[in-house]
DNA sequence: TTGCGGTGAACAAACGATTGCTCTATGTTA
DNA sequence: TAACATAGAGCAATCGTTTGTTCACCGCAA
């Protein structure tokens, strides 16, 4: 059992409180030097260190935050929960991870438990269009932050990318390489992301005079899996798209394994272009053209705000919105990635 | 903020002891059905939940455990998280995630700021050979399990794979296609993987009447960055290696961006094979022959062995070691990808 | 000698829950 | 009717800190 304050104070001979004082060098309160320097000799010799789950329930605060994503095996999550922590640990934070799979039940399961152990805030990467879950964390006053997706326009304090403009670049880039027959693997309608890349995918086929067929957008979701059935159904049309608009990287990576498998050539018998730039995505081969937003600044900034919300006590719904860039490499240009080589991914943190 | 038990029998005009028992459902003391049903209404009203710092306080346990890896971004951890917490959430328990960049000073801070938060147990797979950090740990009583990395030879509970046996099949595997300068992209001495892999290494050359070459085994670390620095000096040899064992799969991805550079062909002008057989893997083109262990098991593996030291209180210095398996791909036998077509990743639980 | 200011440290009340024990009715039995 | 068992609920201590308040004491000035 570590060292209690009390067992401190017995040895020292003075009553607890002096011990905190002490411990904390509270400023307020006057200690005889004699007794400061041996109650300093006694912290250091036990190495004592405040029990944080009392120290806690005293203050009210835990030094914990929390983050609630789908899945921490998809590379986009990692990097976005190492930009957390690293804006969370030099303040004393420390953060607990919940996946969720994407099950709005577990996410809920989840956000109870968090409040329940009194989280100082919660980064939440994993929310639903009009999310019920984020209407409770609202009302119970929990601070929180919603990366990447968001609930409700403008409502909660928000960081991501402008994925409508993402969605338009990609898009563009796509048509601008002359293709016509353009298809999207779509995230699901209840979620920010897949209605605002469609909005972008439609936003750019509209500009250019290309009427949007819908035989060509296909619901596919977010990970691979998803990608790759998705993939299945464009490949089965009888007019099957030149071109490829996945609405994440790792969608577009089931597009690749599906292309692979049929044979496709892959930019020229199909372009296929992704969102988020995540670390894979330069791997791939032919390296996969992609929409680059800063997943680890996502991370350390929403860490910042959510540390500012709870050490000021107000919740500002602020939005920080980075304008996303194109990195085009061989998925949609033959030859592409060889005049990449050696070229950082660039970043572009805008508001 | 939330309501308390003292409100709470406040309300019900009863004492903060009678709620208590009736939110546990306290076995040992008798409640008048009228009174219970009175309180049981207004716990669902109010939706009561026990304040858990308090609770932490009183019961001396905060549900909480703590992993603590190098780097969640690199895609071995983030299955091994997952592992870890699919054993811990249907047990009530939520999961700390501390990543240490490999860098000890880290790895010290983050578990004083744990054991001060009276984490119950740290899972630790970010250990040195000798590591102060872990005789910290035993000395603090801390439930604890070490995975794929050990400090000390049979001393704690630990989680891995044989990594000699491992080492040794990916050696074999390159002698018996022929390979006879074999390089080897070596973890640090200072790490029970870095040290077996080698020992495995050199114990398939030493079998095959190979004599080990000491300018063929470059220290390169387990990131994939210093794969590729090790491999610039290894192809920098008059005599270059014509297949690498790289100590890990990440390692091996360094390998690959060096060899594409310099426009040798993998397998035909370069072998390599990796270890731990991570998700990219099989994604690389050629796909990347590796060792094949079970990490999502070893993370639930180890949960399952801390909670039960938790539960039962004793350190049984229990080890469980998987039999590793290769998995040949096309980065060491050009043509092997197509074969996998469609075959899962075996895994192999022994012991 | 009395009174006062100030110093240094103890006191005690929280924070919110848990739990062994005590106490008071009520009902049962002799 | 008296003694006693038992159900039902209150009491109070405790977990380890923090912090506003009180208290004892010393030296000094009047």
């Amino acid at each position: 059992m570590p060292v209690t304050l009390k067992e401190l104070a017995a040895r020292a001979n003075v009553h607890p409180s002096t011990v905190s004082r002490v411990a904390n060098s509270d400023p307020g309160l006057r200690i005889a030097a004699t007794t400061r320097t041996r109650i300093e000799a006694l912290l250091r010799e036990t190495e004592y260190r405040p029990n944080g789950v009392a120290r806690g329930l005293k203050l009210r605060q835990t030094l914990v935050l929390a983050v609630v994503i789908p899945d921490i095996t998809n590379p986009l999550f990692g990097a976005l929960f190492r930009g957390i922590e690293d804006g969370a640990t030099p303040r004393g934070y420390q953060v607990l991870l919940c996946n969720t799979d994407g099950i709005p039940e577990r996410q809920r399961a989840h956000l109870h438990s968090l409040a329940a152990r009194r989280v100082d805030g919660v980064i939440l990467a994993s929310t639903f269009l009009k999310d019920p879950a984020v209407r409770w964390l609202r009302h119970q006053r929990t601070p929180y932050v919603l990366v990447n997706r968001f609930s409700e326009e403008g409502v909660d304090p928000f960081v991501g990318s402008d994925d409508v403009m993402g969605a338009t670049l990609a898009t563009q880039h796509l048509i601008g390489l002359g293709h016509v027959r353009i298809g999207h693997l779509a995230g699901q309608p209840t979620v920010s992301t897949g209605v605002l890349r469609r909005k972008g995918y439609h936003a750019a086929l509209a500009e250019a005079g290309i009427p949007a067929d819908p035989d060509l957008l296909v619901e596919s979701g977010f990970v691979e899996e998803g990608g790759a059935q998705a993939m299945e159904r464009l490949l089965s049309l009888s007019q099957p798209p030149t071109a490829i608009y996945a609405v994440t990287d790792m969608t577009a990576i089931g597009a690749y394994g599906v292309a692979r498998k049929r044979g496709l050539r892959i930019p020229e018998d199909l372009a296929i272009v992704g969102y988020n730039d995540i670390p894979l995505a330069g791997r791939l081969i032919p390296g996969l053209t992609t929409v680059h937003v800063p997943i680890h600044e996502f991370g350390s900034v929403a860490a910042r705000m959510l540390l500012e919300q709870i050490e000021t006590g107000v919740l500002t719904p602020r939005r920080v919105v980075f304008a996303p860039q194109l990195v085009v490499r061989g998925s949609s240009v033959a030859g592409a990635d060889e005049q990449l080589v050696g070229r950082p991914a660039q970043r572009s943190p805008v508001e």
